[in-house]
DNA sequence: ATGAAAGCGCTAACAG
DNA sequence: CTGTTAGCGCTTTCAT
């Protein structure tokens, strides 16, 4: 079982080092030869050992990705145009989602490191000091996904987020709303609460519009069961709006629910724009109109990053892509 | 950077083989020496090599996961439950999705091949003759997550898709309902397609009920626009229908909507129940019935049987989990 | 154009 | 209890 490149060298008689000169095609070798040893490889099967080659290269052609415990909605996503541009590389990804309950990110980094990954996706998480010094003590190219760190020199591609949220109440408005609720994140959320909810104020101060406080609620989470809770709160202190920002499709989809129990129709009595676009988004009733993160992309343009800066060694510039609002009928003009 | 075993045997004043025995926690070594050895780990920050692990051991303490092109929201679940085992075990799992274009199947067997992982999960896809023989070639645990093979003897966990089809017929019957059609998956799909459509054929038949081909359409996938487009073929057919039993939760959606747009009401005009129980399903309006199959428990025993295979070396027994119906609200009673 | 030999960092006999 | 040594499978000088 599992012919080595000895095996290879002794069928086709010549020595290992001309085994693996051909075989990482690099110069020193003739046609005849090459001959014999691709006969000789294909005949026992031979498959390189990347391990081996990996403690004598220092590289293990292999990334790892940091989850947090996001909506795995969201995370699917990302993953995807991680991978797609990981395994264009030639690399492999070791995927580690740090659980919800008891931080294992630091014991995911410590593996990650034991593996010998040649660089590190951050997605999603805010980067902390404790996090930052073992990062920075590997020694491997890291970006951030989704997140940013001011104080921790990484770089990262994401949306932004204050200006995502801008967008999606500069809809509302445009749209003639004025009288605007927001079901926001959590207000210490630094990454996707805070950033959204400012958004969302920065929008009413730049059109005009006095900013209520109890027309925002911050709910704990950014799921389906906190939006439900939000909405009933938020139309209960302030039954006079007539559109509101969601921080989330998923709250979104329990806010049209919790609408639609209280005999709201949505977009005719109220009307409701999301945030991430995800596929569940278009599944709606109605379907949601919603602020677009280009999830795929998010993922695809990590990777690229990581993969330039472990190839040049050059830290890569931070990059913010665009967000877009995706129509849908969620949202009535008034 | 990076300092080696050997350095700590350096700076402990030991040799190499007692630092061995130490993290190996071999007997072999007094308390004595493990104090100065351990202060030596902790001063140079010493980090063990898995690759050369690896190498010598033969054993890379990772599992490959292969996922087809199936809905993110179903492999996302599963890879949940795969992680959590992995980890606990102590090992890390390396993802690769072959993608929807170009069948990048071998390419990726050949990759975890490569990279010797110890063992490999096999989501949600047919397997081939081709696949099997590189497979068994590698000589290494393999397990069948949702799908199964008779023909070729890798041990499996899986639903019983034509029994969980049958449950969400009956139970459909048992509410009274008798016409009752069915938005399939393709025909010729024989892991999810093919089975959950005898199961509906057999639900009828064993209550009685006359089967209808016109009341049966096959779709060419999973997906909400392909549930959109069956339903409207389906009530174009057969308008008598009372309920209907759709194939996988996204299509259900797609179902509910189509209805919607048609001016049926789920669940007063006309029931539907779904298939997966995936998280969309309750945010459907109104919330989808559907029968669930249990996605992080069916990643979880799949990685456990496969830590079994790997520790005991014995091929692991197959298993197929329970499903269960979901009672949500849309499925009415007749 | 080819081979011999020295490791990469670690584990596992085998000696003491 | 501890050290010496021989590799694991591969790449890479350095000779020839």
């Amino acid at each position: 079982m599992g012919a080595t490149i000895k095996d290879v060298a002794r069928v086709a008689s010549v020595s290992i080092a001309t085994v693996s000169r051909i075989l990482n095609n690099q110069p020193g070798y003739s046609e005849e030869t090459k001959r014999k040893v691709m006969k000789a490889i294909k005949e026992l099967g031979y498959q390189p050992n990347a391990v081996a080659r990996g403690l004598i290269n220092k590289k293990t052609q292999t990334i790892g990705v940091l989850f947090p415990d996001i909506s795995s909605m969201l995370s699917s996503a990302i993953l995807g145009g991680i991978e797609e541009v990981t395994h264009e590389h030639g690399n492999s990804v070791i995927v580690c989602h740090t659980a919800a309950q008891g931080n294992k990110t630091m014991k995911y980094i410590q593996l990650l490191r034991e593996k010998r990954v040649d660089a590190i996706l951050w997605v999603s998480e805010a980067m902390r000091e404790e996090y930052y010094e073992v990062l920075l003590d590997m020694n491997i190219p890291v970006v951030l996904i989704s997140t940013e760190s001011n104080r921790f020199q990484f770089p990262y591609v994401k949306v932004s987020d204050k200006s995502a949220s801008f967008s999606a109440t500069e809809y509302m408005i445009k749209n003639g709303h004025q009288k605007i609720g927001m079901i926001s994140g959590p207000k210490e959320d630094l990454i996707s609460g805070f950033p959204r909810y400012e958004g969302y104020k920065l929008a009413l101060h730049e059109y005009g519009i006095e900013m209520k406080e109890e027309r925002v609620v911050f709910s704990n989470g950014f799921d389906y069961d906190a939006g439900k809770e939000s909405f009933k709160k938020l139309i209960n202190h302030s039954p006079e709006i007539t559109g509101v920002v969601v921080a989330s499709d998923e709250m979104a989809m329990g806010a049209i629910v919790a609408a639609y129990r209280l005999g709201i129709d949505v977009p005719d009595d109220l009307s409701i724009i999301g945030y991430d676009n995800l596929k569940l988004a278009e599944m709606a009733v109605p379907p949601l109109t919603t602020v677009a993160q280009p999830l795929h992309e998010l993922g695809q343009t990590g990777a690229e990053m990581l993969f330039k800066m472990i190839e040049t060694g050059e830290k890569a510039r931070n990059i913010i892509l665009p967000h877009s609002i995706i129509e849908r009928d969620s949202v009535r003009p008034l």
